[in-house]
DNA sequence: GTAGGGTTAG
């Protein structure tokens, strides 16, 4: 390559606040350092001094690039290129001027092929990762024993299954699958995939004694697909092997215990954190804060929030987000506009996080407003999540044509979720002609999705129209849609007690329906009057009497109400959303039995106190 | 220069 090439620095992200090559932003020293040494084998020096000094601005990075232009001699040895693309992967730099480098490296060694690939696997947009591992093999480049790592990182990012298995495949035949480093990159591959049962049997393949990030990919694994209580096994299994947990474990153990809603598992993880020193860890802080608000105990999660010494967005975020389905909008807004006052840079997240506060609070001007700032102000391009808080937005404030119009002038083609809202805002505010439109649209978006079934079901019920409900029923049964048993979770001890619709299995059940055939009768004494349309759809004529005593939230709570001192609180974690008869029920016993009631469903908190609900009814 | 982490609309 001549040593005289021209380079671009277009590529370079254009946060600077002009374009001149000259070095008036470096230190003196720094510019001393460089005038003085204008040779290659120094300049490849000054170049990393540079950058690693970089890491706060961009605006250097670019002037470094133009200095070793100027100087004709940035990319003439492959040794100068190699450090170059190095730098610019490990500040997190643009991997188009990575990629711009390395294509003018003449004879790149296997450590630069290695570190582009890692470069794009930590990057937004992992996917040129695998092309570039395919160029390598027709290179005849041999892979080494760090490119697996590398390269499934990225495939594991880009959730491609059947990639990664090629990949898998490829590296058995290098005989690289029992080098550890390519094992937990396998398990965090498989775990990252959804397929926790690859991942297992893979670790169990693995040689006797499992390290410490091997559990920690496997537990994480289970922890973020929805399956808590595996990860809390394997966390106690891990405890029986002698392995002690770290940050990575706290994360993983606390996002399980707050899909499940355990108290106190993650209290006493909380406490071990604050032993060891843990809870200075900025991603394990982040972590308890979440699980707190996910308790809905959001007075914790402040508290985490102000101790914590170092915050993040993420934290921010987090409590906002807490906030808000906690139902304290206006406080969501208020955390918001102190981040801005700190002269923080909220991500598209902080605005899901603050359009869904303004939703959950039929905020409708404020949450329009919001989205315009995010636009304008903020140069964020809306996702389809952030269109999804708009269409919420309008269907919880019962404006559900205008929710419909707004969907249809988006720039972007609505999804299964945008519809799904728009449904169950039909079924909610009784807007049939709607309802069926957006049906037909889910029927070809995601044909098996069973909740919509129900909802279109309680729409026709809502109206009356039992012939057509009933239809649905049948089709659900024609077409082998199941339908997601309700279930409720409490907290007793050290154990978690799990409640379905009609449960009879629990070793209690006598006391339980006792105390809910007490409740119904002290609760009617209160005025309660069954608010039955909802229910009558989904059961047989010989079930309609009973079935209302047997939603899973109120066996949870006579549950509770037996096992727990008076005056208690009772926590209960549903996965669907509480239904308008439950949610009256339960108004009135805590009144009745003089509990706080907080229930967490599918989309919010419910704190029920004193015959009313945080919610207000909106919801 | 190799593997694992926190916040996201229903």
């Amino acid at each position: 390559m001549p040593p005289q090439v021209q380079h671009s620095t277009s590529d370079l992200p254009h946060t600077s606040p002009s374009n001149t090559s000259s070095l008036t932003d470096l230190t003196s020293s720094e510019k001393a350092t460089f005038e003085e040494y204008p040779k290659p084998y120094i300049l490849k020096k000054c170049i990393a001094l540079l950058l690693s000094c970089a890491t706060t601005s961009r605006y250097k990075l670019r002037q470094v690039h133009a200095f070793s232009i100027r100087h004709g001699v940035a990319l003439s040895s492959p040794d100068m290129g190699k450090h170059l693309i190095f730098t610019l992967v490990s500040l997190a730099g643009p991997m188009s001027y990575a990629q711009k480098i390395f294509s003018q490296i003449q004879n790149p060694n296997i450590f630069t092929w290695n570190t582009l690939i890692r470069g794009y696997a930590e990057s937004e947009n992992p996917s040129p990762a695998v092309g570039i591992h395919r160029q390598m093999l027709v290179d005849s480049v041999q892979p080494d024993t760090h490119t697996y790592p590398f390269l499934l990182k990225a495939i594991a990012k880009m959730i491609a299954v059947r990639e990664g298995e090629r990949v898998h495949c490829i590296a058995m035949k290098n005989g690289f699958e029992s080098l550890v480093f390519v094992q937990n990159a396998l398990v965090h591959f498989y775990g990252a995939c959804g397929r926790a049962e690859s991942a297992l049997k893979l670790f169990e393949k693995m040689s006797e004694k499992k390290n410490l990030v091997a559990w920690n990919t496997l537990i994480n694994g289970y922890a973020m697909n929805s399956r808590p209580n595996e990860a809390l096994t394997l966390y106690r299994e891990m405890g029986l092997e002698g392995v002690k947990p770290d940050g990575f474990t706290l994360v993983s153990l606390l996002t399980a215990c707050a899909e499940l809603g355990a108290l106190a598992l993650g209290g006493r993880a909380h406490v071990y954190m604050l032993k060891v020193g843990l809870d200075k860890n900025l991603h394990v802080a982040n972590a308890l804060l979440d699980f707190y608000a996910k308790c809905g105990k959001i007075r914790e999660a402040e508290r985490v929030f102000d101790e914590m010494e170092e915050k993040s967005v993420v934290s921010w975020t987090a409590l906002i987000v807490g906030l808000a389905v906690n139902g304290f909008g206006e406080r969501a807004i208020e955390l918001f506009n102190k981040l801005e006052e700190e002269g923080l840079v909220p991500s598209e997240i902080t605005f899901v996080g603050l359009l869904y506060a303004c939703s959950h609070c039929g905020m409708v001007v404020k949450g329009f407003a919001y989205f315009e700032r995010m636009k304008k102000e903020f140069g964020i391009v809306p996702k389809i999540e952030h269109y999804g808080c708009m269409v919420d937005l309008l269907s919880r404030a019962g404006l559900v044509k205008q929710a419909y119009e707004y969907i249809q002038k988006m720039p972007l083609p609505p999804n299964a979720v945008i519809w799904r809202t728009l449904l169950g805002a039909c079924s909610i505010h009784g807007h049939l002609n709607l309802g069926e439109l957006a049906r037909d649209q889910l029927r070809i978006l995601e044909p098996k999705h069973c909740g919509d079934y129900v909802l279109l079901s309680n729409l026709y019920a809502s109206e009356r129209r039992w012939g057509d409900a009933h239809k649905i029923r049948r089709t659900m049964l024609k077409e082998g849609v199941k339908k997601v048993p309700g279930h409720s979770l409490v907290e007793l001890g050290n154990s978690i007690h799990e409640f379905v619709m009609g449960d009879k299995s629990h070793p209690q059940t006598e006391e339980i329906y006792a105390m809910l055939a007490e409740m119904t009768r002290l609760l009617i004494l209160e005025g309660y009057v069954p608010h039955t349309v909802n229910v009558l759809a989904d059961i047989e004529d010989e079930e309609k009497e009973t079935a209302l005593s047997y939603h899973s939230e109120k066996i949870a709570i006579a549950f509770m109400l037996i096992n727990t001192p008076p005056r208690t609180p009772i926590r209960v974690v549903k996965n669907l959303r509480i239904c308008a008869d439950c949610h009256l029920a339960i108004k009135l016993v805590s009144k009745v039995f003089e509990r706080e009631i907080v229930v967490r469903d599918r989309s919010r908190f419910h704190h029920f106190r004193d015959g009313t609900c945080s919610c207000r009814d909106y919801w």
